[in-house]
RNA sequence: GGGCGAUUAGCUCAGUGGUAGAGCGCUUCGUUCACAUCGAAGAUGUCAGCGGUUCAAAUCCGUUAUCGCCCA
């Protein structure tokens, strides 16, 4: 049956799915040929996710590897699953919800768990599909899921993750490296929870910046004096008031302070003296005091800070240091508490922890609300504005003229200085300087939610933590000692400054959808860790207990991946054979979220690595370099490329973009590249298959004995390439071993091997060279296996009698043993040879299509028993008529010269004698500046001393050479001179 | 502000000390039976600038410029 004459992707992807499939080719263990394992866990998509590009790039990688050490013999795990993803599942279910106008809460927590799991049942498996059709070859039989085995869940999720989460969050209780208290935490108020620091995102925003007067209390008064860089005096007045700059007014409600830098010299006369917060009801105003910290920049603002520790991570830490209280302003939402006492009587406690009579525990703080009552239940931003109009109804906004350019846009322009046009009106003077609120225009970074795009508000709630400082020494040891590498080597250096710097980690969510927190409280507000219930109540001796409603964060249960999915705490064969894991595949993104937690908690839990190599890789970009975005509608969908394309030429692309370090831009001009590349590969085979190449044909490990030299030459090519690649592989360098690949295949076996073997199917080594190229183009296919398997199975299924799976095909081990210098060297010349015949022909205009009788005017030992072995291969290639030996190039000729020898192409009257002497003129200065540098080098005696003999000789030898060939460049134009 | 990285052909990128490569694009020619998703031939570089180390620097060191990414 005669093969198509392209691959069908199409067709051939599915149905090569379904073998796999129906073979179970990837079940852990398959192909096992020997004891060593290798396995890898997937970096696990969200269940709310579908397959985007950064996907198709990681797995991509993964599946090499998979693939490589599959074909190796490897005893071979890729792990497959899915996380859980807490707030973007609960969200993509609640807006569900919001389709028949129902919320969440009108469920109870059961009932809309179930309703997750329901969704989770019908459209969860989304991911598993898309990567089955990028050839993904993990073993789906043991797909895992972070929220397996949790209470409530159906049937078909019976696995035992929640088992392992809930005993890792007991055992890290027990031994004290996770505690629950009051924190700043970053809070969303979108989703109403808690988030850790990496879910938040920094953003440049327009914002603004106030000044505001705080008057000093009972009326006191000081000289403010302000002097420039040169210390002169710029300002110097009485003040009865400190000036305050914020970008966030409706904060004041709540502060405990005023701070200044210790050698700020402007304040140092009211330093402990207390100030007034100029809002709210005049006769309840709070006095705070003015207190020195670090923190303040007297060159920023007016150097004095108002310290809100309940909203804000800087002044927190000012508070914390100096005990000042801290008052939350505001709900779950963001809006202003509308809670507790009314507001007069909690500005009077605050005022008497202000002058020193009493002091607040955490809680009484907290439950104090000093919201003034016609404020309280507004939004944040309409308090904002409701307190700047109050505090400049007041007369205690800062002013300034309506020109100061720190208004921005607000500002009234001066009027041009020259030239004023017909609209460049003068603007009054009593308009410029007209008194305004100084409200500076200012760029301020601005925090929101990674999902929710909300503003994030940092505050002061209760909350879990694990105590990242004492779980991080190991993490940190594992890397400094080389037990585990991270690549490329600068993903070190980040590992290190982030775990050399950790922060507490916020691991409680206010949410329903995750790992509900195995903690129970008895009435006393006690805390009793147990894994059940049960277990509390034991604990607790008949007191009535309340579970804690909160779940813990997604990456706390995927820090637990590499033991988790294999069994963990059940000490399975799996984990036994497994684990640690060879290495992770991830994006760069996550080496904080997941990589370093995995590596802590691993640590802590099982006191083992998971996993001894780490690579890292950026962000799949677009052509030009820019993120893809919906937005900037540059997103690339690897379904739609591998419709297009077939997914084979998408994870070359990938392979081929692979670089350590690299920066990934796809191209679809690159993929449309490689997807011809299968089209060669493709072509190569089928036209072995129309020459009977794959006739009687079965798998071989080793190469057919050749005689033909052009035989010896491209098993030894194999060879070489094969080392290439595994070098390549071995150290991740997916770029490398695609290129050799690439190179290899289509540079020598298509442009080069299938050219030669045309004229050897007719003659006396037909056999041996049909045995040599099905041979070499099984060595494709295995090799091109794990980068293209689509393509390959499909081949290796059309050719030649298969006992296996090509993606179970022995990979090779052959090396140097192959490697035939002699055969390499001669086909070396003949190509030469070859190209130097065809580039004159090209560049003199001699028609393709003309065979040319072809003289040689001297020629060499070697040179003759080369060219008398590939005769045939010549004179097909460079098209030659016939040869004939001269002593003189007959007028006319072009000259073609090779290493030891000299050819004439005699075409009196055909060619333009000026042109050749041209080309023959540029090859020759070619040579000669080559020449020189050598030489150059040569001649100085330091380097002959001091470079290594090999370097020494190789430019000695390639001296010869040069000469040679100048010398009969020289002879050829020489000759062509005395014939004109 | 702190940390990490990049700058090489028109474009996208390889290149860890021995005198610079690939793919795409471009130019010319060509449908002889594997392939026009092809073949043959060709042009193309102050390796960002400056200084240093070295017999030798795209490569190592310092510095400047520009551009990214992460963290404040």
């Amino acid at each position: 049956m005669a093969m198509d004459k392209n691959f069908d992707a199409t067709t051939a992807e599915a149905r090569i799915v379904a073998l796999w499939d129906r073979e179970g080719a990837f079940a852990a263990g398959a192909n096992k040929r020997r004891d060593d394992a290798f396995s890898i866990m997937i970096p696990p998509p969200n269940v709310t996710g579908s397959l985007h590009m950064g996907h198709a790039f990681n797995n991509t990688l993964q599946d090499i590897l998979v693939r490589w050490h599959r074909m190796r013999g490897f005893d071979t795990l890729w792990q497959p699953g899915q996380d859980h993803a807490g707030i973007a599942t609960q969200m993509v279910v609640e807006r569900e919800l919001a389709k028949e106008g129902k919320k969440r809460t009108d469920f109870t927590r059961e009932a809309f768990l179930a309703k997750v799991w329901e969704w989770k049942a019908q459209s969860g498996g989304t991911i598993i599909g898309q990567l089955q059709r990028l050839g993904c070859s993990l073993d789906w039989s043991r797909n895992a899921f972070t929220m397996s085995g949790a209470p409530g869940a159906p049937s078909g999720e019976e696995g035992n993750f929640h088992d392992a989460v809930i005993k890792v969050f007991v055992d890290m209780y027990n031994k004290g490296l996770i505690y629950r208290g009051k924190r700043l935490v970053n809070w969303d108020p979108h989703f109403e929870t808690a988030i850790s620091d990496l879910e938040v995102e920094n953003i440049e925003t327009d914002g603004h910046m106030w000044h505001f007067k705080y008057p000093l209390a009972g009326g006191a008064t000081y000289r403010y004096i302000e002097k420039d860089k040169e210390g002169a005096v710029i300002v110097d007045e009485m003040r009865d008031y400190i000036s305050i700059a914020t970008t966030r007014p409706e904060t004041m409600l709540g502060d405990g302070a005023v701070a200044v830098h210790p050698s700020d010299e402007r304040y140092a006369p009211i330093v402990g003296k207390l100030c007034e917060i100029p809002v709210g009801p005049k006769e309840h105003r709070r006095l705070i005091p003015i207190i020195t910290d670090e923190y303040p920049d007297p060159l920023f603002g007016s150097g004095a800070v108002k310290i809100t520790g309940a909203h804000d991570a800087n002044d927190y830490g000012v508070a914390k240091r100096s005990g000042i209280p801290m008052y939350r302003l505001m709900d779950t939402r963001a809006q202003m508490r509308a809670d507790g006492a009314a507001y007069a009587e909690a500005a009077a406690i605050a005022g008497a922890v202000a002058r020193g009579e009493r002091t607040l525990s955490e809680a009484e703080a907290d439950a104090l609300n000093l919201v003034p009552d016609h404020l309280r239940g507004l939004d944040r931003y309409a308090a904002r504005k409701a307190v700047i109009d109050e505090i400049t109804a007041e007369g205690l906004a800062v002013m300034t003229v309506a020109s100061d350019p720190r208004l921005g846009a607000a500002a009234v322009k001066p009027a041009p200085a020259t030239a004023p046009g017909p609209l460049g009106q003068e603007v009054p003077d009593q308009v410029r300087d007209a008194p305004v609120p100084l409200v500076e225009e200012k760029k301020i970074m601005q925090p929101f939610g990674d999902r929710s795009k909300v503003v994030i508000e940092p505050m002061l709630t209760d909350q879990w933590f694990v105590d990242a400082e004492k779980v991080v020494g190991p993490a940190l040891d594992a890397v400094r000692s080389g037990r585990v590498k991270i690549m490329p080597e600068s993903g070190e250096k980040t590992y290190y400054h982030w775990l050399e710097n950790i922060e507490p980690w916020c691991i409680s969510r206010q949410l329903w959808w995750g790992h509900q927190i195995p903690v129970w409280y008895d009435e006393d507000g006690k805390m009793y860790c147990a894994p059940t219930e049960t277990e509390a109540q034991d604990m607790a001796l008949g007191k009535r207990l309340t579970r804690d409603p909160d779940v813990l964060d997604t990456w706390f249960s995927s820090g637990l991946w590499p033991i988790g999915t294999l069994g963990w705490p059940e000490q399975t064969d799996e984990l036994q054979k497994y684990f640690p894991t060879s290495v992770l595949v991830t994006g760069q993104d996550i080496l904080f979220f997941w990589v370093a937690r995995m590596m802590m908690m691993q640590l802590a839990v099982v006191d083992q690595i998971p996993f001894h190599h780490v690579y890292l890789h950026g962000l799949v970009r677009d052509a030009k370099g820019k993120k893809m975005s919906k937005s900037l509608g540059n997103v690339v969908d690897p379904l739609e490329i591998i419709d297009e394309y077939g997914a084979d030429a998408l994870r070359f692309t990938n392979a081929a973009m692979a670089s350590l370090g690299g920066v990934l831009k796809l191209d679809t001009q690159r993929i449309a590249g490689y997807r011809n590349f299968t089209t060669k590969l493709w072509n190569a085979c089928r036209f072995a298959e129309m020459n009977g190449v794959w006739e009687g044909h079965a798998t071989q490990s080793a190469p057919p004995a050749a005689q033909a030299t052009v035989n010896r030459w491209i098993i030894a090519e194999t060879a070489r390439v094969r080392e290439t690649v595994d070098a390549a592989l071995a150290e991740y360098r997916f770029n490398d071993a695609a290129q050799a690949l690439y190179a290899f295949v289509w540079g020598k076996v298509c442009d080069w091997y299938v050219e030669f073997a045309k004229p050897l199917f007719d003659g006396e080594d037909a056999a041996e060279t049909r045995a040599t190229m099905a041979w070499v183009l099984d060595q494709c296919m295995v090799l091109l296996h794990p980068m293209m398997p689509f393509i390959t199975e499909e081949l290796w299924g059309l050719t030649g009698q298969r006992d296996k799976l090509c993606a179970h095909a022995d990979w090779p081990e052959y090396g140097a043993e192959l490697v035939d210098a002699e055969a390499m060297r001669e086909m070396r010349w003949v190509i030469g040879l070859i190209e130097g015949v065809r580039s004159a022909r090209a560049q003199l205009r001699v028609p393709v299509g003309l065979k040319l009788n072809m003289v040689q005017l001297d020629l060499d030992m070697q040179g003759r028993a080369a060219l008398s072995r590939n005769m045939a291969l010549v004179t097909k290639l460079a098209r030659i008529a016939s040869l004939e030996e001269v002593g003189s190039l007959p007028k006319g000729s072009i000259t073609v010269t090779v290493e030891g020898g000299t050819f004439g192409l005699p075409l009196e009257g055909v060619i333009d004698i000026a042109a050749e002497r041209d080309r023959l003129e540029k090859t020759c200065a070619k040579a000669e500046k080559e020449l020189g540098g050598i030489e150059g080098r040569l001649r100085n005696p330091k380097f002959v001393a001091s470079a290594p003999d090999e370097v020494v000789d190789e430019a000695r030898a390639r001296v010869l050479v040069l000469t040679e060939e100048m010398a009969r460049l020289r002879a050829a134009i020489t000759q062509l001179d005395s014939v004109a």
